[in-house]
DNA sequence: AAAATGACCAACCGCCCAGAG
DNA sequence: ACTCTGGGCGGTTGGTCATTT
């Protein structure tokens, strides 16, 4: 019971693109738009292509305002907080790198980035994604903590996964949220994520956390959680994924913390924001000193 | 010089969602 | 309330070029 194809795939050009076509498509969007219907473009403009298909190549290459070329440190950083940060959103991520692609940002990330990550920080490919990462920093976190030490202890963030600066300086990943790793101890934490085949996104949300308190099982939620989809109003439903601090008054200030860093998303849960809200959470200037440094 | 392998990236595929009817 | 359609998205593929053996 598939659905019906966008176009009669049997009658319609595929593969690369010539320079005639790219010329005919970028004159006829340049003159008449794309009349909010990619489907009846191709016919409209004499194109056998697939309407998607158009769409595409205007989007990832003819459009005008399209960034061709290396990518330069600074957009490495934003690619590397925002993948840690909202996982493999490149729609979301091209948002805040002007004249990038999504598709451009996702090639380079599998391409180059990745690798780049890999081999300053020695981990293994899987570790690269956003979940893995932080399994990947509580590990590291692990080894080298120990439950009895003082908090101040745990303000190294050396075991971050990190990223080389143009001045031969490292940031970390994770420098954004830079609360006191003591609360990061192993000890303190339970990971409550038992679905590891699926990635999860890193968007933290005190207000959440706070809201997610488990009087139950006697420790609150942090929750990192994957997308609106994943995640129903239930706290079972959080409870099996995510990452809890067991003792509520380290939770507490763990919350407190991140309030400190301005990490607070105001308003209601991001949990319940759709796509849009994200972006605009994203766009909006108080928000993007979670990502960015300052 | 030729074959094998790797890197890159444009393009495709199929799914999901929102909106129209 | 339901179905259909188009737009948008992330994952994957396949072609081309560069590098290595």
């Amino acid at each position: 019971m598939g659905r019906t194809p966008c176009c009669d795939k049997a009658n319609v050009k595929r593969g690369p693109w010539s320079p005639e076509e790219d010329a005919k498509l970028k004159h006829y969007i340049q003159k008449h738009g794309t009349g909010g219907n990619w489907i009846s473009l191709p016919q409209k403009s004499g194109l056998k292509r697939c309407g998607k298909s158009c769409r595409l190549r205007w989007l990832n290459y003819l459009r005008p305002d399209i960034k061709h070329g290396d990518f330069s440190e600074e957009e490495d950083r934003v690619i590397y907080h925002l993948f840690t940060t909202i996982g493999s959103r490149w729609s979301v991520i091209a948002t805040q790198l002007p004249g990038r692609t999504d598709n451009d940002i996702k090639n380079y990330w599998n391409t180059k980035l990745k690798k780049k990550l890999m081999s300053t920080n020695n981990i293994s490919s899987q570790k690269t994604t956003p979940h893995g990462l932080l399994s990947h920093f509580l590990q590291t976190s692990s080894t080298n903590s120990s439950s009895s030490s003082s908090p101040s202890s745990y303000s190294d963030h050396s075991n971050f996964p990190s990223f080389p600066n143009p001045n031969g300086t490292f940031s970390t990943l994770l420098e954004p949220i830079s609360f006191s790793a003591s609360l990061l101890n192993p000890t303190n934490l339970i990971s409550t994520n038992n679905n590891t085949s699926q990635d999860q996104t890193f968007i933290v949300n005190p207000n959440r956390a706070q809201n997610n308190y488990d009087a139950k099982s006697d420790h609150g939620l942090l929750v990192f959680g994957r997308d609106q989809a994943s995640c129903s109003s239930s706290d079972a439903e959080y409870g099996t994924r995510g990452i809890g601090v067991k003792d509520e008054k380290k939770r507490m200030s763990f919350v407190k913390q991140f309030h400190d860093h301005e990490m607070w998303m105001e308003a209601s849960p991001l949990m319940d924001y759709g796509l849009e809200e994200i972006k605009q959470l994203i766009t909006s200037s108080s928000c993007s000193n979670v990502f960015l440094d300052g």
